[in-house]
DNA sequence: CGAGTATTTGATGCAGTTCAACGCTCGTGG
DNA sequence: CCACGAGCGTTGAACTGCATCAAATACTCG
């Protein structure tokens, strides 16, 4: 039932770097299995050494990290392609827990077979490396972005951000995206109040940049929402897809 | 003149997992020279795409990015044992900058290495991809800590960070440690205005939690400190060292 | 249709920003 | 050897973005 790597309708997209078939077989070879979770779930737990690891094919999640006085936060949102339990892989255990906001489909690798794999085919370790580097620079952006912007800012930021990556694997239709997140948790991405966020994105509203109703957003002014976040509109590079 | 690996002062150090034979020797072929940097000079620029990678061998520094109206966040602190420039060296370019706060002593590798380094020491690779999954992992936290505490809180969380870190390469004695940055740059770290820093700094400083003179911090209570920040007192793992 | 979950809105207070001024130290040049 | 300015740290005062509290209004699903 699995769907082979061979056949992986992520593959042709425009995001993701195309393999030779060398390394789409030694991908597949890699693949243990799939995994199919239900909106809700939890797929990684903080402080877990999880035996798995996990490409997203389908459904959208989110990362985040508690405090001991139950604080949140939501470290990064999570789409399809993305790569999780890398940290589990490597240092021993999770650092962030990983859940599911939608109805997900996973590949499952085998952690134990990680070692291997790096010996055999060197240009995927470098892939793997190239993913938790890219990781690193989200974070430090997002870092940038909540310790120096202001609460508009932040918004405009983060919509824009998911937006260029929804695009790059076709999940746009006439500038609306699915968005399957509380306002809850765009607040604790954002290191704001719900309140807070509610009101702003009333604002942003207001001034006709975007509408985020039923799980959907629609952005009506892009170039305003740029603007706004003061980002250097680069849009999406290439990734390499395990 | 440049130190050889087997001779590195670093090595013995409690933070560091010890290296085989093999893996010394492959990592002193890797080695391509060494570099002294003077306090305030850059080492590597967001945006460009370094030919070189670096150890940090003696010295301390810190990693930044600026957003378009010239805000600064402070990502991170750097220490001796840290390797920088992997963001350029397996993505194309930097997307941060690095600046030296002393002077700064660099083992250098060079960029067009890198792949056959991963092709050939698969162990050094995976070590490589820890960094990166430990970058990550203080980014997430950094991020949780800047978007969901306090100004005390955040401010006790680097300092220990910070203490942990030199206390497992040697550089600390009775509980005093070097911190040569400005209280803008500690400012630009947590996400506060200095001036916030300076009046925060002058709270923890009154309940005797710490004192930060003369480019030196000294702990008179770590046990408060822990409980402000609302850290798990854990310490440093063991990390790699190339 | 009722209970739980998510969104929206108003009111109040405070943590943190911004503005402003002053002191200290150190390097440089007259 | 002193004068001067630049950089950094410190402190006070006024203002504000955002958190917190509270409550009403949708929505979802058994």
């Amino acid at each position: 039932m699995a769907v082979k790597c061979q056949a992986c309708p992520l593959r042709s997209k425009s995001l993701f770097i195309p393999m030779s078939d060398d390394e789409l077989q030694a991908t597949q070879m890699f693949k243990a299995g799939e995994l199919e979770i239900d909106a809700g779930a939890t797929i990684l737990m903080e402080g877990s050494s999880s035996p798995q690891l996990f490409t997203v094919l389908r459904g959208m999640g989110l990362r985040y990290k508690t405090l001991p006085d139950g604080k949140r936060q939501v470290t990064n949102f999570v789409f399809p392609g993305d790569f999780l339990g890398l940290q589990a892989a490597v240092m021993d255990r999770m650092q962030h827990s990983v859940e599911a906001s939608t109805r997900m489909t996973l590949c499952v690798f085998d952690r134990s077979e990680v070692f291997r794999f790096f010996r055999d085919h060197p240009e995927r370790a470098f892939d793997i490396t190239w993913l938790a580097a890219a990781e690193e620079h989200f974070l430090g952006e997002a870092l940038t972005y909540v310790g120096q912007q202001t609460a508009e800012g932040r918004l405009a930021w983060a919509i824009l951000k998911i937006f260029a990556r929804l695009k790059s694997i076709g999940m746009v239709q006439n500038a609306t995206m699915p968005l399957p997140y509380r306002q809850q948790d765009m607040a604790d991405a954002l290191g704001m109040s719900l309140v807070h966020l509610n009101k702003t994105l009333a604002k942003l509203r207001e001034r006709q940049l975007l509408t985020w109703t039923d799980r959907r957003v629609h952005i009506h002014d892009r170039e305003g929402l740029v603007q706004l976040a003061m980002v250097e509109d680069d849009g999406e590079t290439m990734r390499p897809l395990l």
